[in-house]
DNA sequence: GTAGGTGCAAACCTTTTGCAGCATG
DNA sequence: CATGCTGCAAAAGGTTTGCACCTAC
């Protein structure tokens, strides 16, 4: 999906849902949708800043908070306290490993994972709107560089 | 294993480790494991300071982190941002399932799901060190209580 | 015209830190 | 008696909120 089909997704619905499409609204969007990294909220904030020095914290705020809600945007904690976002819309849904070296994080997918995760919940009654699963540990780089010696605060 | 056990095993190695035991410290422990539940770092202050008003703040948080550093306790994210620890001593690993509807969380396990994780993992050449599966829904109560029929934070 | 959105600054919440005094080993 | 731990208060993130103004519809 190119990023001008997915601009238009997303405010197409938010307009549907009665939410108004305003031009610090596009220029969220069109930056979010831009990276295809995970970033944080004030990560988000600088880029729209050079664009649009006056755009506000409380906006970007405002705005991922929206954009969760309506599922266009995906918040996902990083084991240190910090959160990150990414967007959702033309991504198949997968998991994520945290590399504890470089801050890296890799996606993957596994179908039968995702069939016994539910079957585990069917078995217990639990009805799953969604999950989320983080492996922590040493992507393969870090280990050959040895990061994987050294504690992960480490001096 | 019986708490009074927990207790000596969690100072035992705390002492082997260089760190001193301290009445606060014997406290903290002692309410941690005392709970079955999942706790925030604020909760488990008020426990405390029922027994002693003057434990500080600060104490519970630098408690906590040694105990997780040195395995006895395990923090996990609630996906609002929030934070609560688990003891760990006499469990067995397991991952969570939490109900946006009472707030409860149920635990589970299962070895298959474990090992096709590693297998993910083996895949990529990642080295995993430790995980977090969160599954996000509603229980079987909640469920019959029709509390999934509304949002979340709904009215 | 009227919600809803925005910018600003202040409030908030949770966690961390600097420091002087205390207690443990 | 030296070092690690504690309590306090203040600082530090990151996120939310109150309010007056603005703008999309």
């Amino acid at each position: 999906m190119k990023p001008d089909q997915e601009h238009g997704i997303v405010e197409a619905q938010l307009r549907q849902k009665g939410h108004r499409w305003t031009n610090q609204r596009a220029l969220i969007v069109r930056m979010a949708f831009a990276t295809h990294d995970h970033f944080t909220a004030e990560q988000l904030l600088d880029i729209c800043r050079r664009e649009d020095p006056k755009v506000s914290r409380a906006t970007v705020y405002r705005t991922l908070a929206v954009l969760e809600q309506e599922g266009f945007v995906e918040g996902l904690e990083t084991g240190d306290g910090g959160r990150r976002f990414e967007h959702v819309l033309g991504h198949e849904h997968h998991d994520h490993m945290v590399c504890l070296g470089c801050e890296q994080i890799l996606e993957f997918h596994d179908d039968e994972l995702e069939q016994r995760q539910l079957l585990a919940a069917r078995r217990l009654g639990f009805q799953v709107l969604r999950h989320s699963l983080r492996l922590y540990g040493y992507c393969r780089a870090c280990q050959r560089a040895g990061n994987s010696q050294r504690a992960a605060k480490g001096p």
